[in-house]
Parts: structure tokens; sequence; C-alpha cells
DNA sequence: TTAATATATTAACAACGTTTAATTTTTTAA
DNA sequence: TTAAAAAATTAAACGTTGTTAATATATTAA
């Protein structure tokens, strides 16, 4: 049975060798520097290997589209340990930017992209969606909010989806147009998203 | 003069051939849809000819993008007619979902995708932006709403920035991650959208 | 050692964006 | 109307791309 381990060990070895390749090139050289080509030779092998750990290549964006749901329901998790409902609802969409922000192409892979997205939507007919489990971790916040006496009249879901949307929107316009935002005036981006949580949180009663 | 002029309009013509061909193809088949090729097939000229009248592919990603910024404008103005400046500024966000939703490719193009958007910001150095007017109109209706006694103690920058997140934030999921959201029990999108908003309605005093 | 199996490589395919030179079409001037 | 100039169009080529089928090379089990 060792050697089947170790061939099992290899195997995992080279898909990592060949996602950070590919992520490595993500982010160096956008999607479109991500090609087949580019992470054989990044890892010193032949294109045609990346099809033995890989179906396509879209499928190498979608291991990587795991990867990351991993490390930001790892990072959900642990801002979790507050008691007051309020506040553990507040850190956890603070979490959700911070992941956004820190992990920049992880975030683009996983909620922006249209190409791995399509792919997503494919694959996840089969096993159950990575995003799921937060998303649950959401709605029990928002929840125990209103046990908590907060977003009364409203449904779960509408105000989970809101909350949502709002840490995307936030998250994906620094991402995307970055740039851009010093033409709108806005010049500080740390600055602005701590003012937009703080209107955030003045308005969430 | 004539002549000249007619040539003008042969050659805006022609340019909307392109982008219209462009823009189907964009809608049937996605961005990797959009080839040259393709466009120069559907159009019945041969490749090279493109290049007459574009500079390269990012440069019909990019006209398209200027197109869907002139609806949008044009959209959020007709939204304008309210008196009461809190239903206005309402009605200004509630446009520019309806825009997004009818009009996804445009959105798509506008505020999501990574290959126009790089060019966008390549391109908007020399002109300025176009989404500027329409950004310019929110703060606007941010600092009507303030006069009228709403956002205290707030700056209109953030106000406005968390505003523009909230709206491109519910666009932006619902575009993307449209067919994942059954998985997470939403399944009435406009009434989703209805339902948020509302939240949003209670929330914003 | 040999047969079977898993992995790696090479070479090829069709499609891509783009550029060049050649060619056709249109416009201008005489 | 005709010759020269300009503009538009094309075909052909270059170096990419993702992917696959045939081939070669290790590795394993007998």
């Amino acid at each position: 049975m060792g050697i089947q381990e170790r061939k099992d060990r290899e195997k995992a070895e080279m898909r990592k060798m060949i996602l950070d390749a590919a992520m490595e090139l993500f982010v160096q050289e956008g999607y479109n520097g991500v090609s087949i080509r580019k992470i054989a030779k990044k890892i010193e092998y032949s294109p045609g290997s990346i099809y033995t750990y890989f179906e396509d290549k879209d499928s190498i964006f979608y291991a990587l589209h795991v990867e990351g749901f991993e490390i930001l329901y790892k990072k959900q998790i642990s801002s979790q340990s507050i008691n007051d409902p309020r506040e553990r609802l507040l850190a956890h969409g603070r979490a959700y930017i911070e992941f956004a922000l820190e992990n920049q192409e992880y975030y683009d892979i996983m909620f922006i992209m249209r190409e791995s997205i399509e792919l997503i939507c494919r694959q996840e007919d089969k096993d159950s969606t990575h995003g799921q489990r937060s998303y649950e971790l959401l709605k029990r916040n928002v929840s125990e909010c209103q046990s908590a006496g907060m977003f009364k009249n409203q449904d779960i879901e509408s105000v989970a989806f809101l909350l949502w949307s709002i840490v995307h929107g936030i998250a994906s316009i620094i991402i995307r147009r970055g740039d851009a935002m010093k033409k709108l005036d806005i010049h500080d981006n740390q600055k602005t998203i701590e003012s937009a949580l703080d209107v955030l949180g003045t308005i969430i009663k």
C-alpha cells in the first residue's frame, strides 16, 4: 500500500505544482497569460503532461476556485468568536472583504470571472456548492441577529442576499475598477471601505 | 462636403455592423465566441477588413462599453423626475439595477469583464471616464438627500460608494451567479431584488 | 527478466489575433 | 473619359492557442 500512497502523493504534488504555476501566471499576466504551454514550461514538463492531471484548462481554474473557497471559509470561521450577534455579523462581512482584497486573484476566479463561473455551474450540478457553507454561515448570523431584535419584519433570505451583495459589491468594484476610482474622487481604498462599513454599521439596526 | 459626409456615414455604418455582430456573438457564445474571424464571417468581410475600423479586438469591446454607458446614462436621467430626494435616490438605484438586468451583456462589458476593463483603464487616461457622469448624478442625489436631513454625520463620498457597491453587488451576483443562486434557496430573482431594495429602503433613513 | 501499466513526450490539428503585401475598388484631378 | 492617387479589401503568412493521438519511456507486478 506504500507504493499507492506514494503515487497518490506524487500525483497531488504534481497537481499542486500545476495549480501554483497557473496562479502565478494568472497574477502576473491575467487570464490570457495562463496557457497550458506556459504552465508546462514553468514546471518543466511538456504541455501534454498537464492533461494527465487535469481534464482541460477550465478544470485548472475550477481547482483554484475550490482552493479559494477553502481559504475563505477558514477565514470566516475564525472571525466568528464574537458573542454579540450584530458585531459578529459585521466581523463576518469584514472578513469577507478582507479575504477578497488580500486574495484578489482567488476572488476573481471565485466570483467575478466569466470563464471559471461557467464551469462552476457545470460542475456544481454534480457535487454541492463550495460556497454554500459560507452562505449558510451568513444566514445563521442573520438569523441570530433577528433573534436579538434586528431586521424586524424582514425575511432572512432577503437580508442575507442584500448583505452578500453589499460586501461583494464593495470588493468587486475595488478589484475591477480600483484604478478608475481615482477619477471618481475615491483615493484611499482602505479608508473608503472603512467608511462604507461605518455607514453600513449605522444603518443596520 | 457631401462626399466626406457620406464616407463618414459609411464608416460609421461599418463600425456599427462590426459592433452589432460582435455583441450578437458575445451574447450567443460568450467572450471566447467573439473572434475577429467570426465577426468577419458574420458581416461577410475578410478578417483583415476589421482592422480598417478598429485597432484590435479590445477596441471593439471598448466601443461596446461606451455604447453601454450611453444607454445607462439615458436610463438614469429619465428616472430623475421624482421630487422627493429619498424617492429619487431609490429610483436611481432601481434604474441602475434595471439597466444591468435588461442589458446583462453590456453590464458585463462595462463593469465585470476583466478584458475590457483593462483596456478601459488604458483608454481613460486620455479622455474622461464615461461612467463619471453617472457617478456625478449619484453624488448629487446623495447630496440632496443629505440636505433633506438624511445621512447625518456621513460624507457624501462614502455614502455614494456604498450605494454604488450595493446596486453593483446585487446586479453582478445575479448576472454571474444566477444559476448557482437556486442552490442558496434564492429562487425568484425579481422578488429577491424587490425584497433587497425594500430592506435597503427601510435601512436608509 | 518479462508483461502490463502508468506516465511523458512529440507532432499534429484547427482556430486564434494580427501584420504584410498584393490587389481591387473608389475617388480625385486633368 | 482617362490617368494618377488614395482608400478599402483581400489572401497569405506568422506565431500563438487548447487539445488529442501516436509514440516513447519509465514503473510496477508476475
